[in-house]
DNA sequence: GCGATATCTCTGACTGAGTCAACCATCGGA
DNA sequence: TCCGATGGTTGACTCAGTCAGAGATATCGC
């Protein structure tokens, strides 16, 4: 991504808002920033000067006439505000919200038309882009961790754990089409047939796009659990989804009565694996072996969860 | 997708924008408007005034002026067009071209600040949604046929058979995660094992993304190949992309030597089974069968390859 | 070839959105 | 109680952008 990128999107979506309010007469009788006060003050309705201001960051001149304007035209209030009598209150009159109404269905009417031309089939993608145009641009955009959640899968969910193991290890270890082949036919067995008691599957979600998972299924071993596809998206990591995602599953394991929990894993998997030691597990069994067109080593862990517990 | 969240992402960007260009020191000693005709001229040096008007909607006086202004700076130099001598012929003199690189240079500048606050991992969804949002808006945007391409499949695009395969029948004919298993399981089927001279998957790709699917394995029976997992994304049909990858197979299969090509389908898809007719494929069998949550009528088609062709 | 009409450019005259500076009132902290 | 900071108001100003008219030339219908 360059700066070029962004300045192309700059000039385009420039174009794209003159073409919405063109001509002007989408605010008549008020011009662009006066119904942008308008705006502010229809979604907040008793907000002080300072406060417009600082929002819309406008000249403090400027504000005091345009709101002298609404006065007159009977739109607003204005009273000293009581904690301090140097700020002004403004308050929407029913007139203000009726005409802040008006402008706001032009403006819709405006928006709609483009959105027309848009077939409906675009439009979630639309939506979607838009969206994460915003959360990645609002300033201070850090996810949190509780922004996080854990769910079970939906329709496209283990298509989805495929594609992106697949796509994951094959960018990052430089791992072949074996490795999808193996991870399908995980997801596979589990689809036709598991035990929804003693056999799960977690999504971890981010602003509605899932960004890690998880599953749990029954090893050949009497009373043991084996942890599969542990897989964290490159970008939401630092935000301890790992570790969500192996505590949901050890939790579970030991709620249903599981005595053991298993994983296999390969060394140069090291984030992996600090999580798991993290978790209790201690490695017992390292072998190397040949896949996915690589040379590595393969590491069996083991969690004893009958015992006291961290 | 509402016109609220269009006209939030508008707000929003508006914001954007208007924090880029703060204070407008960006463009001294020239205005926004200015700046933006010189970086019309600095991207195709030698245009007619009129063009200019057009490409920036401006009005005509105003550009006048602001060419004048040009002129005396030594930016430009105005002749007659030759074609028509009412047209006015701008070219940027070496002086213009420097200062379209200093507010260029300042403007990325300012990108740049802005860039550096999204971290290094969201850039890429950045870059993706912004081309989304663009390529959506962008007026005539009529995906054209020519711009699908067929290719083989890539990391992670197995998982995305299995994905969009699960999420759209669950969305449009309510299927249930039983369906995905069977997805799961051929495509695992295929990944861990298969012939590359005898099997195939492709995958049609459009502006990058991944929009339709088809397999050709080989049947039990002797000289048979199937063809499986036929998908098209609704937001793309109507392309002909259907054809493309029904065609793929039908030549694939016949020119390594398979004598039939055999598929198996549901009469509730009606879109593809006109596909299946217009390449001459006939029914030969039909079941009902209960599969994945639903009452469905199973259907056996087939084409003789080794006829004369079409 | 001629007139009617449209297009391109330019200039003069204007509008009005937004800025700057000065001023008064009040707050909050030393 | 003083002093710097903040909130609000008004006057004066700038300058981006618009509109109308005029001169020059192209294009179209005849």
């Amino acid at each position: 991504m360059t700066v070029q990128d962004i300045r192309a999107f700059n000039r385009f979506y420039t174009n794209v808002i003159g073409a919405l309010d063109y001509s002007r007469q989408l605010y008549a009788p008020y011009t662009l920033t006066e119904s942008r006060v308008l705006y502010e003050l229809a979604h907040s309705p008793r907000t002080d000067a300072a406060d417009l201001r600082g929002e819309l960051s406008l000249d403090a001149g400027y504000l005091s006439r345009i709101l002298n304007k609404f006065e007159q035209d009977g739109l607003i209030e204005r009273a000293p505000s009581r904690q301090d009598p140097r700020r002004r209150r403004v308050t929407l009159t029913a007139r203000g919200r009726e005409t802040a109404a008006l402008l706001a269905e032009r403006a819709n009417e405006s928006v709609g038309a483009l959105l027309s031309t848009v077939p409906a089939a675009d439009r979630p993608r639309l939506a979607e882009a838009m969206r994460t145009v915003r959360t990645i641009l609002a300033d201070g955009h850090r996810p949190r961790p509780e922004d996080v959640v854990l769910r079970e899968p939906g329709p496209g969910d283990l298509g989805w754990i495929v594609q992106r193991n697949a796509a994951l290890y094959a960018a990052e270890y430089g791992w072949n089409a074996d490795y999808e082949g193996l991870v399908a036919r995980i997801v596979a067995d589990f689809a036709e047939d598991h035990d929804p008691h003693l056999e799960r599957v977690w999504i971890a979600e981010l602003d509605g796009r899932p960004v890690g998972c998880v599953m749990c299924v029954r090893d050949e071993a009497p009373a043991t659990a084996r942890l599969r596809l542990l897989l964290v998206e490159p970008d939401t990591r630092g935000l301890g989804i790992g570790d969500r995602l192996v505590r949901a599953v050890v939790d579970f394991a030991r709620g249903v009565g599981y005595r053991d929990l298993v994983l296999w894993t390969n060394d140069v998997l090291a984030s992996a694996r600090r999580i798991y030691q993290r978790h209790g597990f201690v490695l017992v069994a390292e072998k190397p072996h040949r896949s996915f067109g690589k040379d590595l080593n393969g590491q069996d862990w083991r969690l004893d969860l009958s015992g006291t517990g961290e």
